[in-house]
Order: C-alpha cells, then sequence, then structure tokens
DNA sequence: AAGTAAATGCAACCGTGTTGCATTTAATTT
DNA sequence: AAATTAAATGCAACACGGTTGCATTTACTT
C-alpha cells in the first residue's frame, strides 16, 4: 500500500503535507517533535503541520508521546492502533546526548503492581540514557 | 527538623513563599502543577513561585515531573535525593479524573530488558487511570 | 470539467516559562 | 539592636508552544 493509500484508507486527503510528514516518520524509526519537523519542512506552515499530526493522531496513524524534558514527540503507530485510544504498550527510550525518542517496539512495559483502589488503563515507560549511536 | 530549618540546611533562605510551597507539597502527598499553586497562594508572584521551584529542585528537595498531558508537576522527594541528580525509583499514577498526580514511592519501576548498546541512565513510569478516591 | 467538503495559510491570540533589573528582605556582623 | 550584604522578590518584557477563526485553495467525487 502507497503513502497516499494508507493516508485515504483512514478517510483523509492525501495532501502534500501529509505525504511529507508520513513519509519522514515511516522512513525514520524515530518519535519527532513539532520542532524538528517544522526544521526538516521549511516550506511547510506551522499551523497545518499542526493539524496534520493532529489528525494523524485522531486517525490512529501516530501516537503522541512526552519526552523527558515535556516535548512532545510523535511516532508512527506499529501495530494498527485502534483509533485515538492506541494502547502503547511499548518502551520509549530518551537519548540524553542526541535527545532522539526511539521507540522500542521489542521491549513492552512491565507490569506493576498498584496499590489497592488505583485501576490503571495505560502505562507509559520512558527510559532515558544513551543510545547506541551515542554510546 | 522544622520547615525552615530544613530549608535553610538546603543553603536557603526560610521566605515566606518558600515555607508555604514547602509546607503545601509536604502536606499532601500529590505532585502539584505550577498552576495549581498559583490558585492556592493568590498573593504569591507567579515568577517567584517558578524561582522557589527551581531553587527546590536544584537543592533536591522536590523533584519534577511531567503528567499524560505533559504539564509539569513538583513533588517532595521522599528518601533525601542526592542534589540535583536524584533518582526517581517510584511509579507515578495520573488520574485521569481528577487529574491528580500521586507518587506511589511503595512501588518501584520494574526492570527493563533493553536491546544491545542503550545504556540506561533512569527510567519514568507513568501509570494512567483511575485513582482510590475517584472509582 | 464542475462541484464540494476538506485542507491550507494567515492573523491574532492564550498559556507556560524565562530574563533583566530595581527593590526588598533574611541572615550576618558589629 | 542597628548596619551590612548577598539573596530573594516583584515587575516588565519577552520567547516559545500551541489554538482558533476565517478566507482561500485543493483533493477527491460526479
Amino acid at each position: 500500500m502507497t503513502l497516499a493509500e494508507h493516508i485515504r484508507e483512514k478517510g483523509l486527503k492525501a495532501t502534500p503535507v501529509r505525504l511529507l510528514v508520513l513519509e519522514l516518520l515511516q522512513n525514520n524509526q524515530q518519535a519527532y517533535s513539532h520542532t524538528e519537523m517544522e526544521a526538516a519542512f521549511t516550506e511547510v506552515d506551522r499551523i497545518t503541520l499542526y493539524r496534520v499530526l493532529r489528525d494523524f493522531e485522531e486517525a490512529g496513524m501516530v501516537h503522541k508521546i512526552m519526552d523527558i524534558e515535556g516535548i512532545t514527540r510523535f511516532a508512527v503507530c506499529k501495530h494498527s492502533c485502534p483509533d485515538s485510544t492506541h494502547s502503547e504498550d511499548h518502551v520509549h527510550f530518551n537519548c540524553q546526548v542526541c535527545h532522539k525518542m526511539y521507540c522500542l517496539e521489542m521491549v513492552t512495559t512491565p507490569a506493576v503492581k498498584l496499590p489497592a483502589g488505583f485501576r490503571p488503563t495505560g502505562i507509559n515507560t520512558l527510559i532515558h540514557g544513551v543510545c547506541k549511536h551515542c554510546g
């Protein structure tokens, strides 16, 4: 399936900006911030970029994560998340040298025992350290 | 040890704003956002509040955490963190009903196996769900 | 090729957080 | 207890991330 077909499948129009964003996220197994993407596509309007990312997230195509510094980042959903309520069952790794955020799809979040009365609906595990390229 | 003594021990002056903030964080086992504290102490200048929180964090008296929505929150460090490099070895719980953030000091973050080349320096586990007061 | 709903681009705005600087105040010294 | 001084405060002004409204354009439909 082409990128354009993937976008249309979700009920969205395959516009140039959307193709650019999806291609970037698909080709690099990393979570990008809005600022990084804005720098990557200088000709793209920043508001449009915000809306493209919001639409992709609502369509369940990407997921949003916060890195250690509280910066919002986006990464493609691998295992076709159920729209908008995608359960992110994998671990994220934030390199403190290059600041890249990796989705470690193969590492699932371990279960934790909570005190009585706390009912969990989702777990977010964010590991920081030095990545394989910087260590 | 009094609150004022605790503050002076860290090389900071025991001022009214600092006493207010430390008292709030000490008495309630929750992580408060800047906005919540601003609302709690209407007479306190917001810039002063930012600086008090920054100073407390640098002194290792409180630790900073991001909640699900990317809001910065502060909680007292229980086990006397080594200044500024405090290892947060406990789990945080973010209630999606009342939006309170709990430090579950008794629940330590489970270890995870990372792919070769990734060297971890810290783990952050954030669980969201419904807390004991809202469930 | 024309029609239409969706997507874009721009202006203007809000919230969070920071910096510089003059003033005040907590702790120290006499 | 008064004077000293370095630290803390309060204010203005700013930078940045993100949102909303509206007119224009464009992708898909017929």
